[in-house]
DNA sequence: CTTGACTCCGTACCATGGTGCGGACCCTAT
DNA sequence: ATAGGGTCCGCACCATGGTACGGAGTCAAG
């Protein structure tokens, strides 16, 4: 038997792995936010079992959040960026960072979008029942 | 004075440079296409100045269509696919790829979207002339 | 016929975002 | 008290898509 598992955990006391599959990544993968200083290492408990570091919901709020934000496009570098934020009050700094981040979200959706109809306009050209090859090349020229 | 450049040269003998800045790549990256396989090394030339390879019309447009492709979210190793494809007339994989492609598209595009909202979102909450930290967090939560 | 820019090629390195590995230690159930 | 899994930690490795380096050769202009 596991020492701890998920759904058994009282708030608080979640431990590594069952904080990771609370939150979709894997153990490594906290960690690895943990050395990148963009999600915290909590301080070992000193009661009983105070060996082992505990999380909680606060943990799985911080690694939505940073799956949520890379998603919009920041890297993990702007992420950190983002956090240190919320612990400020530069509010004119954080509506340029989304400002700016809208931009860059605007012309990426352009481009996938351009593509997609790329892409549309080739599956459309290459009709079954024709022979020869399709149009891939010529598809995506502008 | 440059061996050759861009402007004067007449189609067919574009030299490495030339390519890469009529493809607004650099010629590292041309180099590095070329090692992956999905952009022709061209024999050296047997005239005079034979020892350097030259390059025409043809290379620009693939390295034009990689880019594209890149674009629409395409890794290389899927483009190397494409290319392939697009000497073999496999018509009805070509459209397996293409609305396989436009599904991922979607999903990325619908994905961004939110990611916008929840930027918007931010900017809005996060007027100026008010004190204490924006939701950053909050602005992502789902 | 030298000079300076460019080419060729192999190999090494880079950033990003992880993923895996191994040994030591810990925890809980049996 | 012992087995089996979980945790901790450092360090190595991975994929992707380049970017840089260095030495040797080549080319065109002066």
């Amino acid at each position: 038997m596991p020492a701890q598992n998920a759904a058994s955990s009282p708030p608080g006391r979640l431990t590594i792995a069952s904080l990771a599959s609370a939150a979709e990544v894997g153990v490594e993968t906290v960690r690895y936010y943990q050395r990148r200083g963009i999600l915290e290492t909590p301080e070992r408990g000193d009661g009983a079992g105070g060996a082992i570091r505990r999380y909680d919901e606060s943990h799985v709020r911080r690694l939505r959040f940073i799956r949520a934000a890379q998603a919009a496009g920041f890297t993990l570098e702007q992420i950190s960026e983002l956090l240190a934020l919320d612990a400020t009050s530069d509010r004119a700094r954080v509506r340029a960072l989304a400002a700016q981040q809208i931009a860059t979200l605007d012309a990426r959706i352009a481009a996938l979008e351009e593509a997609r109809a790329a892409l549309q306009h080739l599956a459309q050209a290459c009709h079954a029942g024709e022979a020869g090859p399709c149009p891939i090349l010529a598809a995506f020229d502008r």
